[in-house]
This record gives structure tokens, sequence and C-alpha cells, in this order.
DNA sequence: TCGCATTTGTGATGTTTGTCACGCATTTTT
DNA sequence: AAAAATGCGTGACAAACATCACAAATGCGA
């Protein structure tokens, strides 16, 4: 019997580091597959944050809503990527953030004892992890490097050349709430 | 024989992941201590990216100069940081940053041989650097939200709030290029 | 298919921030 | 000690961007 999710991940993971298939049957009974629609929160702000997800299919923004009501897109996640809360994941403290559906999705999920538990007793594992960390870290900056060097309109087309499918996937709103300008203006940049 | 250096690492260490002197001794080994004055460069654009550091003492900017000789400031790297242009260093490619000297600074640099090979020889060593990760693509994400929902004057009042010490220790320009602010605004929200 | 919510564009206006210019104090260099 | 560079504040003006208001288009559920 063919898995294609299974097969996903596993070519996701061993594209970084190789595994044998008796090893990735092993790491993957530490996930959990799971299957949300569009609009489900997989993590709600406030809530626990008991799982670290990785995308199979579908889309999910990562949220912040401030004070006034006002959401902020800290990321999208696609097909293969990694999202948390994961200050609140890795502390155990209350989400700070929320995950959301764009699209119906389905995930492989991991709890932290898992993490945890599956980092000692695979070490080659820990490395992915450890890689994932790092990309992740320098994907950060170079957001943070858009912020200090580029206006809305530089950034807007930085995002359209480095994401044109975002483009037809969301709502302009979204992005203006990824890119931290108000719709209008996007919408000005855009015509 | 007491070396306040090597107390300072490994305290730093083991707050996060435990070892005995001997382990510290094996892995300290795969460091090495230099010294750097005031606007040395660490890492200079365009150049090769060969060592990772830890500050021991001093103050270090890490820069990215744009089209139009502007400096943007990525991040400070003070006491107990880690810091590199992470992208190349991993990715053995010419550097985009530059990593400069505030103030006189001491580190321990390690290459990114010595790091995998520390890495496969002590597996609590990658513990140690995928916990360091963590925080720092945490520390990224609330800096890419505060640009997300806050303006200059409330971003100025985070960060005196945060790292009051850096008021003190740097002038208002290289703040300004932090926050993502002309130099001038900056002057004007500080009076 | 109808009705309603969502999405998008656009004008008018005000606020925020950047740029250029200048003066003066402080620090560094020679 | 003199000269040069750096740091910092401030005025005047321009550009970028947010906000409010409204209308048209689109999509989706009953």
């Amino acid at each position: 019997m063919y898995y294609p999710m299974q097969e996903k991940l596993k070519e996701h993971i061993t594209k970084l580091v190789p595994f044998s298939n008796e090893e990735f049957g092993f790491l993957l009974s530490h996930f959990e597959h799971k299957k949300y629609k569009k609009n489900d929160f997989i993590i709600k702000e406030g809530k626990d944050v008991n799982n670290c997800y990785y995308v199979i299919s579908g889309l999910l923004k990562l949220v912040f809503n401030d004070a006034n009501g006002k959401q902020h897109i800290v990321s999208f996640a696609m097909e293969d990527w990694w999202e948390s809360d994961f200050f609140a994941y890795f502390n155990q403290t209350k989400a700070k953030m929320s995950l959301q559906c764009i699209e119906d999705t389905e995930v492989y999920s991991i709890s932290l004892k898992n993490y945890n538990k599956l980092s000692l007793e695979m070490p080659k594992m820990e490395r992915f992890f450890l890689k994932k960390s790092h990309s992740g870290h320098i994907a950060s900056q170079n957001r943070i490097l858009s912020f200090l060097t580029s206006n809305a309109k530089e950034r807007y087309l930085q995002l359209l050349q480095q994401q044109p499918l975002l483009f037809q996937r969301v709502p302009k709103t979204l992005l203006a709430a990824y890119l931290g300008v108000s719709r209008e203006t996007l919408s000005r940049l855009s015509s």
C-alpha cells in the first residue's frame, strides 16, 4: 500500500538527513496525522500549545491579534513548512498567537514530549530539527532586513517575486497584514 | 589556575545542558579565543565566513549595507550572545552582512568544521545548539512582530524598556539603524 | 437563484516619517 | 593645540502611509 503523505514527509526529511525505511517508520510513529477545514483554529490564542505541525497540504496563517483588534500575520505556512507558536510550545505557556487554516489543511503533528523523546532516541532527528531551526532563523532575519531596507512598495514587489503563488491563494487583506501596510495602501501599490 | 572567560562559557552552556568538567574541557578545545578592538571587522561583507562567535565581553553589531550606502542593523550582540552571518556560515557562501565591534570585544569562535564535529561527537552539544537556535528564531519573530504592530515611537519605547543598557553604550545613530527610523526622527522621539 | 457577507478599488484628508540644511558640542587624530 | 570627524538636536518641507468613506464586484450559503 502507498501512502503519499508519508512519502512527502519522508522526502522532506531525508533531503536533509538520510534515514532508512525502518528508521523512518519509527520516527513517523511519533507523529499524528490530522485534517482541518478552512477557518479552523489549530492553535488558538490563550490556549495551550501542545504540538508543532508539518504541513502536508493546504495553507495556514500564524496570526497575532493586537489590542486594537487588528490582525498581524507573522507567517504563512505552506506545504512542507513547520509551524507553531514556538515560544509557547517550547516553554509550555499559553499561545500568544493563533494558527488558523486559510484552506483545508492536512498536517503531521508532534507533541513536545515526542519531540524531545525523538531527539534523544535518534540523534539524526535532532540534527534534522537543528537544520530546520537554522533555516527558520535565517528566514526571519531576512524578513527583518526587508523591514529595515525596504518601503511598502518594495516589500510588496519582493513578496510577489518570492511567493507569486500566494497572490492567487490569499485575499489581499491578508497579504497587507503580512507586509505591514494597510489594505488600501496595498491596493494602490498593485495598480 | 582560574579562567574567568572559560567559566562564563561554561555557565552559559550548562545552564541549558549539563556537562562535566571533563566534557566541557573537550568541547572547549573546539573553540578559539580571540580579541578584537573597537571598529574591527570580525566578519566583512563579501568575504568568507569561517566562524560563529560567542561574545565573552564587549559589543558587536551585525550590519547590512544597502545599495544607497545606508547601514541597517540586524542585531546587537552583547555578552553571552552567539552571532554570525548564519546563512553564509552554514552554506559556506560569502557574507552579505558585516559583524563589527562597537566596543573592544572578546569572543570564542568555532569553525563550521568544528561545529559539525562537535555536534556529532557530543549529542548533548547538538542539543545545546538546537535550544540556542530556537531562542534565536523566537527573538527574530518578536522583532518582526514589533515592526508589524508598532510605529517608530512604540518600537523606541520597547527597546528602551527591554535593553536600557544599550542606550548608554551605543550612539543614537546606531539605535536608529536598528529601529528602522531616521536619526532625526529618533532624536525627535526621545525629546 | 436570491441575498448577504466578503473582497477590492478609489477619493479626500490627516498623520507619520524621511530628507535636506544648519549649528554646536564632543571626541578623536595628527 | 589645531584640525578633522563624529554625535546630536532642530527647523522647513516633501513623501509615504493610514484612516475614513463609499461603491462596485465577487463568492458563497440558504
